[in-house]
DNA sequence: CGGCAATTTGATATCCATCAATCGGTGTGG
DNA sequence: CCACACCGATTGATGGATATCAAATTGCCG
């Protein structure tokens, strides 16, 4: 799945001189089911996680950003498929070049497990997001994460920055839906709620000012992505 | 966070001759906030883990069965909560310990990354039962979950043993509820659709005899704990 | 037998999904 | 430059699934 580069994250010199690949936006990098023979490291641009069932019902479970960390697999098979949602650029690595890495070197293994770590919790959120919040609330907490990844990609410490003012919104009202287990129709509902409500505005569908910070953090309760703890260990 | 143990997860020897913990069911072994420095395993006996909102709202994340490993924390304290549902005996270990075992030894290191990934994978399909599926097929999921559970701790090879006829349901409709993303009343109606669409019947409140696999396994859509990969990872 | 807690069932309310129409950009061709 | 078509987003009207509130039932323990 996905997660930060720590910039300390030394595994990660696997990708150094390795090839790259563009994709166009809705291309697939990683089809479900194949081999789990590469992995990948993000330069730029934003990708999707998902998980489809028999009925093309879809769950998307990650978006990954910049630094972010593609390919972990418990098997040798892919149990999952990962898209392009705008163009973007990608670093390959032979997944048996990363296991020789991490078998050799203690500290790239323990930086690698911490990485995983970090993925399993921010999963955790996003159960307690589909188990327990209402639709508004689960936008809410969508739209402080793009927010915390934007902070984390372009390595704002500053929490007011005024480049954070407004957040980019990439991906599309569906894919969104499908993340946050709604329909599209009701994620359209939910920005209306939260701009009629004075928390956001809606500048175009692509991009929202986040005009009540404290009160989108109270609407997303316990998952709040600039609490301090986690941002120090996200940071370091 | 949890997981199975394969017979041959070298690092759970840390757990040799340690001390061991019983619990009554309700006690908590781990209060969320407190500091990470505490590993157990499960010695017999059900666990929950689970998350807390500031508004009083509960997300089981986990059922922890016997020789589950549970501690996983990418930082120094917990964020989840850990309590009993039956009388439970855990043993206990260090973290310490545990860190040193695991930097001396690239096996055991290893294991240990693949345990985690292994929940990490658990935790992807109770994401997509909690975005993309109806009450009644998160609960068909949740009783293959329980019968595979079954299956792992008492080591049957067979899908058709016939002590697998009956699933023993340990815990509670409100802790069933938290971990399906439902209300108890839901959780209880779910049961009576499945035994009047002869899928199921209910022996009692805590037993339930699976009478229709098939119908079950498809209702429960790609989740199928019985499917032979995942099997075959597990038993190994 | 009596009482308490968990579960089940029933009646109603709420939220989200569904179906359908409109709006708003963007690109194309006249 | 403007008319038109297309696609994603929004809005509206309605339906359905789950939540909520309340009562009845079951099982369990003293």
């Amino acid at each position: 799945m996905a997660d930060l580069r720590l910039p300390n994250d030394v595994f990660l010199d696997v990708f150094r001189g390795a090839a790259t690949r563009e994709l166009a936006p809705g291309e697939v990098l990683i089809h479900a089911g194949q081999p789990a023979d590469q992995v990948f490291n993000i330069e730029s641009g934003v990708l999707m996680l998902y998980r489809t069932g028999t009925d093309g019902r879809r769950q998307v479970l990650s978006f990954l950003f910049r630094d972010n960390f593609v390919g972990l697999s418990a098997t040798d098979a892919y149990f999952f498929s990962v898209e392009a949602v705008t163009p973007a650029r990608v670093v390959v690595c032979p997944r048996r070049v990363l296991n020789e890495r991490l078998a050799r070197d203690p500290a790239a293994e323990q930086a690698f497990l911490n990485m995983v770590f970090r993925v399993l919790e921010d999963i955790l959120d996003v159960v307690y997001s589909l188990g327990q919040r209402t639709a508004s609330e689960r936008l809410a907490v969508f739209l402080l994460y793009l927010r915390h990844w934007k902070r984390l990609t372009d390595t704002i410490a500053d929490d007011a920055h005024p480049s954070l003012g407004a957040v980019q919104v990439p991906m599309g009202r569906e894919d969104i839906a499908d993340f946050l287990g709604l329909k599209k129709e009701t994620v359209s509902r939910s920005f209306r709620e939260l701009e009629q409500a004075g928390l956001i505005h809606r500048l175009d569908s692509h991009t929202v000012r986040l005009d009540d910070l404290p009160r989108l953090r109270q609407l997303a309760g316990i998952s709040d992505f600039a609490s301090p703890r986690r941002l120090a260990s996200a940071l370091r």
